[in-house]
DNA sequence: AGCATAGTGGAGCACCTGCTCCAGAAGCGT
DNA sequence: ACGCTTCTGGAGCAGGTGCTCCACTATGCT
């Protein structure tokens, strides 16, 4: 019936994923995004509405794939929680090694700095259910080690799965290279995390 | 001799830290600063020349005062390696407690942020003289610990005294509070960390 | 009193931003 | 062949940015 697609929006995620990554989302405008994916302008703004959209989708397109990984790491862990709760902060740097991009966009842009109020309803709905679903996975965490998962305990399998990656993996996912003894000091660190209990 | 200052510059970078920690960075423009800090446009440029001078002083500002904390801690903390690098890393919890807008400060912006091609040779200057005195923290908590200081010794000991305590500490500093036990946490994943020994 | 000097205020410039707008292109069904 | 629809390209707008510029002010020295 219509016109065709000339650019997919793929591509164009694409641009922005190696824009975002490479030179960070301050250097990531519409004329860049445009020169880079070949895309106009227009063709831009008729598929995606608002650069803040652009920059949900590509964050939102990798975020599934990790917590894809990530559910399935923890279900094969099985029911020690320990070992469930070291192999879901392990998540990003497997992840890493097999879709570096992907880490790297992740680690790069936090989540606040994505859901803002200028992107489409549609991806701002799929941003929130991630937030749910990561929310799942870290209260099933919790159940299996402390058999609970209110604020406290989902709060101390946050600091493990999320912020300790971070901290331990960020600069090296940014090199490229995440080495396995740094996976090892982040395993210990969750372990010691872990035994130091719940917050009184 | 001449005329004297209306404003003092200290109130700007005082005006320019209330920016940057409520609002962060993109929001701290230089109509912003003038109407917060009451000095006008052509004061601001006067005093400091450019906006990116503003942020460079108000960090190097904060991160003197927290360099020498953490040097005092350390030093308190004597000889036993471990112990040592933990002081370290709470150093910034302290830091939190007595002067809670310079921790807020220094966790929201990176270095990296700070030192840019903008900043008057003066105050990049100050600003690399504190990776120095950084660095010089660093290998000798690396010498106490293991005897040796050179780049992977350093590279254990950044990961336990920069990063886990960026993880750890940062939702709380901006919350602005640090819990007892988030500390008993750190002190615990530094302790893991150290013992895990160097990358082979 | 007059001058030199450092500081002040704010108008305005050049630039860049996200975004809008719309004439036209390219396909489809008829 | 014609219209219907979606997609494309790019000119251009409104607004915000850092920064420059300069007339002016307030002081201390002579």
């Amino acid at each position: 019936m219509p016109r065709p697609r000339v650019h997919a929006p793929d591509a164009v995620l694409d641009a922005a994923e190696e824009l975002l990554v490479e030179q960070g989302r301050a250097q990531l405008t519409v004329r860049a995004l445009a020169a880079r994916s070949g895309a106009s302008n227009g063709s831009i703004y008729h598929a995606f509405g608002s650069l803040e959209t652009v920059v949900g989708a590509a964050w939102l397109r990798r975020a599934r794939q990790f917590l894809d990984l990530q559910r399935a790491v923890v279900a094969e862990a099985g029911r020690d929680g320990r070992r469930a709760v070291q192999a879901a902060a392990d998540a990003p740097a497997r992840l890493a090694a097999r879709e570096l991009r992907a880490a790297q966009l992740l680690f790069r842009l936090q989540r606040d700095e994505v859901l803002t109020e200028a992107v489409t309803p549609e991806v701002a709905d799929g941003l929130r259910a991630l937030d749910t679903a990561l929310l799942d996975t870290l209260q099933l965490l919790a159940r299996t080690v402390w058999g609970r998962d209110d604020g406290a305990a989902v709060g101390v399998v946050t600091a493990c799965v999320v912020r300790l990656p971070t901290a331990l993996l960020l600069p090296e996912i940014r090199a490229g290279r995440v080495r396995p003894h740094t996976r090892s000091q982040l395993a210990a660190a969750v372990a010691a995390v872990v035994d130091c209990g719940l917050p009184s």
